[in-house]
RNA sequence: AGGGCUAUAGCCAAGCGGUAAGGCAUCUGGUUUUGAUCCAGUCAUGCGUAGGUUCGAAUCCUGCUAGCCCUGCCA
C-alpha cells in the first residue's frame, strides 16, 4: 500500500467543468419529466399566497434580452418564494391582439386579407399568435425557470376575454366611457382609418400659403398674424393659432400692412413672399400674445393664441394653424385650451356642414376655393406650390389626411381623485415610481380605447335603430358570457340581434333593428385587465403582491392596470410595484442591429449558459439600466467557477461524512466561528432577497467563500481532512461544518443558479429530495458566541501579519512552502495570552511549528523549519519525533489502524 | 420641449456630511503531488464636469455634459 492511499483526498462526481450549455436542457427536462413544479406546489398549498403577477409580453418575435432578464428576476423571486413558506401559483402571460400581428401576417404575405372574412383573417391572427407564444415560451423556458409553462394566460383566451368585456361593463356603469372625436389617420380612398404601418410617404404637390389672421385686441387691432399651411381645406375647422412659448415674435410692416411672425422666421417669410423692404414695428415675447382674441379668416366666428411646445422654427412663421379635428398635435392642444374638435370632412373626403359654404366639396377640390375666397377677403398673403413628402394608403396609394372621427374614451378626469389615492397607497419600491406615476396621472388626458382594427376585443357596444348605443352593464355582461362560450369572434360572426339577449327589446329600436359597434380596444386594456381575468379565473386575489417590469412600463401596463383597477375594484391591482432598467451595451448605449452591439439571450445561453445569464442578471443593480457585453459575461463566468469549485471542495470533503451531529457548543472554536459567519451569511441573504436586493445576496456570498472559507477555513482543515482518519472526531466536526456549509450556500443559491446548485445538490448523499427545489431555503440559527468572534477577527488581523512575514521569507529564499516555516511570534503579554486562547493556532497557520514569546515589541520571526518531513502529512519534525519510516507518530498510528482494518 | 432615471478604477460595485469597502481582471514575486491551487505585493489625493454651501463634500445645492426610459393603432 502506498501512502498516497491512506490519504483521504476528496471525491465527487460534480466536475470542475460545468458545460453548462450542453447539459442544461437535460436538466430542464428532467425537472418536467419528474414533475418538479407539482411537487413544490403539492408542499405549498396551504401555505400562504404571494401573487407574483406577470405582466405579459407582446406575443411577436424573438426574446430580446431585456425580455430574459424580467423573467429572470420573476424566477428568482418566483423560487425563493416557493422555498420560503408562500404559495406562489406561477402563471405567465401573453398579450396577444394588436397590431404587430396584423402587420406580421400582411406583410410577409401570409395572407390575402381582401379575400378572407374578418372571422377568418382573426383566425389566421389566433393561429399566428399562438404560434408565437409556443416560441417564445420555450425561449423562455430555457432559461430554466420554475415554471414548466404549462399555466398560462393569454390575452385571447375566451375567459379572459370574457372578464375584460366585464370590466369594460363597469366603466361602463361608473359612467366613465363616453364617445368623442380624436384626429387619426384617414384614408378617404379606402374610407378607413390606417395605422403608422400602414401609410407610407411619397412626394406630392401641395399648395403652400401664407394666411393672415386679424388680431382683435385694441394693441394689435391692425395686424395680422401669418399662419403658413399645405393644407387649406382645414382652414374651414381653424379653432385658433399656437405659437411658441419660448419664441420671441415681431410685428413688421411691408407697404403698409402690419404682420405678426416669429422674429427669427421673418427673412424666410420675405423671401417666399418676395418682398425685401420692412421695418420692425414692435418685439413680443410670446406670453405676451397668448388668449389675444383672433377672427376667422373665412367665418364670422372668433378664436384665439394658445401656446404649444409642439410649435418649431424650422419651416411657417412659428404660428401654427390649428384645427383639433386635423391634426395629432392640434388635438393635444385642444384638450389643454378646451376648445372644440370640429371635422370638416366625411368618410369619403367630401367636406361636411360643419365646412359652411363648402359643404359637398372633395377636399383637395376645396383647396382652391378656398384660397380664392382667402384671396378675396384680403387674408391670403401668398400662395406657391410645394413638392414634399406627403402620407399615402400603402394599398391604394392615394393621399391621406388626418380626420376626427368617433372614438370611445375612459374619462381620465372623473376619477384622477381616484388613481392618486390609489397611487399612494402603493409600496414603491423604486421610490421615484411614484412620482413618475403620479405625473403621468395628472399630466394625461382622457384615454382613448378604441381602435379601428380588427384582430383585437370588439368594444361591445349595441346601437338602436336611432344609432344611439346602449350603455347597459346587463347587455354587456350577456356579451361577456357569450364570449366566454364562444371566444369573440363570435361578434365578428353575428348580427347585433344575435348579441343581445333573447327577447331583447329597445324602445329606440321599434322595429328590432340594431348594429354592432365595429372598433376594438386598445391592446393595453386587454393586458390592463389581468389582474382581474387572471385572478377570476384561477381562483386568487384580485390584488397582486408585486408586479416587476421594465421602467417603460410606467406608462404602459403599470399604468392602464392602476386605471382599470381602480374603476374595477376601487384599488390599485397592486401592492408592490418594482421596476428594471434597461439593457444597454457596454458602453450605455442603446443596443441596435444597425451598431452590431446587440446580445440576444439565446445567444448567451448557447455560449455561457443559463446560469451564467442568470448570474449576471443577479449581480447588476437592475433597478437602473444595466450593461451587458461578452467581457461582462466572462468575468461573471469567473464568479461561477468559484462557487462551483466552492461546492465542488465541499461535495468532495463530504464523501465520508457519516452525518454525524454535534451541537453548537461541542464544536470547536474555529467551527463554532465559522457557523456563526454563515449564519450571519444566511440572515443576509434572506434579508436581501426579501428586499430583492439580488447583487446584496452575491455580494454575501462572494465575500464569505472567498476571505473566510477558500483563503482561511478550507485551507487549513485540509490537513484534517486528508490526514484523518475517518472515525476521527475533530474530522467529523469539520465535516459537519461543511455538511451545514453546503446545504445553506447550495439552497441559497439555487434561486440564482438552479441548474448548478440542483447538480450539485444530486451529487450530495443526505439529500433528502431528488430536487433541491423541493427544499426549504436555511433558517437563521441565531448563533452567538461573541468572545470567539472577537478573538477570530483578531486573529486574521496578526495571520494577516504573519503571513506577510512568511512571504517576505518567501522572498528571500529562505523557505518554500508554509510548511517549512517556523513562526516565533513576540507581541506583548496580552497578545500573547489571546493568541494562547486560540486553539490549534498552528495548524489554522499552516505552519510546522510555532512560538509565543513575550516580548516588548512586537515582531515575526519566520526561519526554515525542515528537520524530517513526514511523508504522510509533509509536516516537519524533529528527528525525534520521527521513526524510521519517516512517518510521525499520529500518521504512524492511523496506518496502522487501516492495516488492522 | 417636458416628466423620470443614471454617472465612483479595465469590469461588477459599497458608500447616503468626517477624509474612497469588497470582488473580478491585470501586473510582479513565491509556492504547488489535480491537494478546489494558495499566498503576498501592486492597482482612484480620486468619485461625469464647473461652481457654491461647510471646519470638512463622492455624499447637500446650482448650472452644464453624456447615456437611458416615457409623449406610437411598438412593447
Amino acid at each position: 500500500m502506498e501512502i498516497k492511499d491512506t490519504l483521504l483526498t476528496p471525491k465527487t462526481k460534480f466536475s470542475m467543468k460545468a458545460n453548462l450549455t450542453n447539459r442544461e436542457k437535460n436538466f430542464q427536462k428532467d425537472w418536467i419529466d419528474n414533475q418538479v413544479l407539482e411537487q413544490r406546489e403539492k408542499l405549498n398549498k396551504n401555505k400562504k399566497e404571494f401573487i407574483l403577477l406577470d405582466g405579459p409580453p407582446y406575443a411577436n418575435g424573438e426574446l430580446h434580452v431585456g425580455h430574459a432578464m424580467n423573467k429572470i428576476l420573476k424566477d428568482f423571486i418566483w423560487r425563493y418564494k416557493s422555498m420560503s413558506g408562500y404559495n406562489t401559483q406561477i402563471i405567465i402571460g401573453w398579450d396577444t391582439h394588436g397590431l404587430p400581428i396584423e402587420n406580421a401576417l400582411l406583410k410577409k404575405g401570409k395572407v390575402k386579407r381582401d379575400k378572407l372574412t374578418d372571422v377568418e383573417f382573426r383566425q389566421k391572427c389566433e393561429e399566428y399568435a399562438l404560434k408565437q407564444v409556443e416560441n417564445q415560451k420555450e425561449s423562455f423556458l430555457s432559461l430554466g425557470l420554475l415554471t414548466n409553462g404549462q399555466k398560462v394566460y393569454k390575452t385571447l383566451d375566451k375567459k379572459y376575454e370574457a372578464e375584460q368585456i366585464r370590466v369594460f361593463g363597469q366603466m361602463i356603469d361608473k359612467g366613465i366611457v363616453y364617445k368623442g372625436l380624436k384626429p387619426v389617420y384617414w384614408s378617404p380612398s379606402s374610407q378607413s382609418a390606417l395605422a403608422e404601418a400602414e401609410v407610407e410617404y411619397y412626394d406630392k404637390e401641395s399648395p403652400a400659403i401664407y394666411v393672415g389672421f386679424d388680431m382683435l385686441s385694441e394693441k394689435f387691432c391692425d395686424v395680422q398674424i401669418v399662419i403658413w399651411t399645405t393644407t387649406p381645406w382645414t382652414i374651414p375647422a381653424n379653432q385658433g393659432v399656437c405659437i411658441g412659448p419660448n419664441f420671441e415674435y415681431s410685428v413688421i410692416e411691408i407697404s403698409n400692412k402690419k404682420y405678426l411672425l416669429a422674429t427669427s422666421l421673418i427673412d424666410s417669410f420675405l423671401k417666399d413672399i418676395n418682398q425685401t423692404e420692412y421695418k420692425i414695428v414692435s418685439i413680443h415675447i410670446a406670453s405676451e400674445l397668448e388668449n389675444i382674441e383672433l377672427k376667422h379668416p373665412l367665418f364670422d366666428q372668433k378664436s384665439f393664441i394658445m401656446l404649444g411646445n409642439h410649435v418649431t422654427l424650422e419651416a411657417g412663421t412659428g404660428c401654427v394653424h390649428t384645427a383639433p379635428g386635423h391634426g395629432e398635435d392640434d388635438f393635444i392642444i385642444s384638450k389643454k385650451y378646451h376648445i372644440p374638435v370640429i371635422s370638416v370632412i366625411d368618410a369619403k373626403g367630401v367636406m361636411t356642414s360643419d365646412a359652411g359654404i363648402y359643404e359637398g366639396l372633395f377636399y383637395e377640390k376645396a383647396n382652391s376655393i378656398i384660397c380664392e375666397d382667402l384671396e378675396k377677403k384680403n387674408h391670403l398673403i401668398n400662395l406657391t406650390f410645394i413638392t414634399h413628402q406627403y402620407p399615402h394608403d400603402w394599398r391604394t396609394k392615394k393621399p391621406i389626411i388626418y380626420r376626427a372621427t368617433d372614438q370611445w374614451f375612459a374619462s381620465i378626469k372623473k376619477i384622477k381623485k381616484d388613481l392618486l389615492d390609489a397611487i399612494s397607497d402603493v409600496n414603491w419600491i423604486n421610490t421615484w415610481g411614484e412620482v413618475r406615476l403620479s405625473n403621468m396621472i395628472k399630466g394625461r388626458d382622457d384615454w382613448c380605447i378604441s381602435r379601428q382594427r380588427k384582430w383585437g376585443v370588439p368594444i361591445p357596444i349595441i346601437y338602436t335603430e336611432e344609432g344611439n348605443p346602449i350603455l347597459d352593464q346587463v347587455v354587456i355582461n350577456h356579451i361577456a358570457d357569450l364570449f366566454e362560450k364562444e371566444g369573440s369572434n363570435v361578434w365578428f360572426g353575428k348580427d347585433a340581434i344575435e348579441l343581445l339577449p333573447i327577447g331583447y327589446t329597445h324602445v329606440e329600436s321599434p322595429n328590432s333593428i340594431f348594429t354592432k359597434e365595429t372598433d376594438i380596444m386598445d391592446v393595453w386594456f386587454d393586458s390592463g385587465v389581468a389582474h382581474s381575468s387572471v385572478s377570476k379565473n384561477k381562483m386568487r386575489s384580485y390584488q397582486a403582491d408585486l408586479v416587476l417590469e421594465g421602467s417603460d412600463q410606467y406608462r404602459g401596463w403599470f399604468n392602464s392596470s392602476l386605471i382599470t383597477g381602480v374603476v374595477s375594484q376601487g384599488k390599485a391591482p397592486y401592492k408592490s410595484v418594482l421596476s428594471h432598467g434597461f439593457i444597454n451595451d457596454n458602453k450605455g448605449n442603446k443596443m441596435s442591429k444597425s451598431l452590431g452591439n446587440v446580445i440576444t439571450p439565446k445567444e448567451v445561453v448557447n455560449n455561457h449558459g443559463a446560469d451564467i445569464l442568470r448570474l449576471w442578471v443577479a449581480s447588476v443593480d437592475y433597478q437602473s439600466d444595466v450593461k451587458i457585453s461578452n467581457q461582462i459575461l466572462d468575468q461573471v463566468s469567473e464568479t461561477y467557477k468559484k462557487y462551483r469549485n466552492c461546492m465542488r471542495f465541499l461535495l468532495g470533503n463530504l464523501q465520508n461524512y457519516q452525518n454525524q451531529k454535534f451541537e453548537f457548543n461541542e464544536l470547536d472554536q474555529v467551527d463554532q466561528y465559522i457557523l456563526i459567519e454563515l449564519d450571519q451569511v444566511i440572515e443576509k441573504s434572506l434579508n436581501a432577497y426579501e428586499s430583492y436586493e439580488f447583487k446584496n445576496i452575491l455580494q454575501t456570498l462572494n465575500t464569505f467563500i472567498t476571505n473566510i472559507l477558500s483563503s482561511f477555513y478550507f485551507d487549513f482543515i485540509k490537513d484534517i481532512l486528508y490526514i484523518q482518519e475517518v472515525d476521527n472526531v475533530r474530522r467529523q466536526k469539520v465535516e459537519f461544518v461543511l455538511n451545514q456549509i453546503f446545504i445553506s450556500l447550495t439552497k441559497l443559491l439555487t434561486p440564482i443558479i438552479p441548474h448548478t446548485s440542483n447538480e450539485a445538490y444530486q451529487n450530495y448523499q443526505y439529500n433528502n429530495q431528488k430536487f433541491i427545489f423541493l427544499e426549504e431555503m436555511p433558517e437563521v440559527k441565531g448563533y452567538k458566541n461573541i468572545e470567539t468572534s472577537k478573538l477570530f477577527t483578531s486573529f486574521l488581523d496578526n495571520r494577516d501579519l504573519i503571513n506577510k512575514e512568511i512571504e517576505s521569507a518567501r522572498e528571500q529564499k529562505r523557505i518554500g512552502k508554509s510548511l517549512e516555516a517556523k513562526v516565533i511570534i513576540k507581541a506583548s503579554k496580552d497578545l500573547i495570552n489571546q493568541l494562547n486562547q486560540i486553539d490549534e493556532l498552528q495548524l489554522m497557520l499552516i505552519v510546522s511549528k510555532l512560538e509565543l514569546v513575550q516580548a516588548d515589541h512586537f515582531s515575526i520571526e519566520v526561519t526554515k523549519y525542515t528537520e524530517h518531513r513526514c511523508e504522510r502529512c509533509w509536516k516537519y519534525y524533529l528527528e525525534t519525533e520521527i521513526n524510521q519510516n519517516n512517518l510521525c507518530d499520529s500518521c504512524e498510528c492511523i496506518i496502522k489502524n487501516i492495516i488492522e482494518r
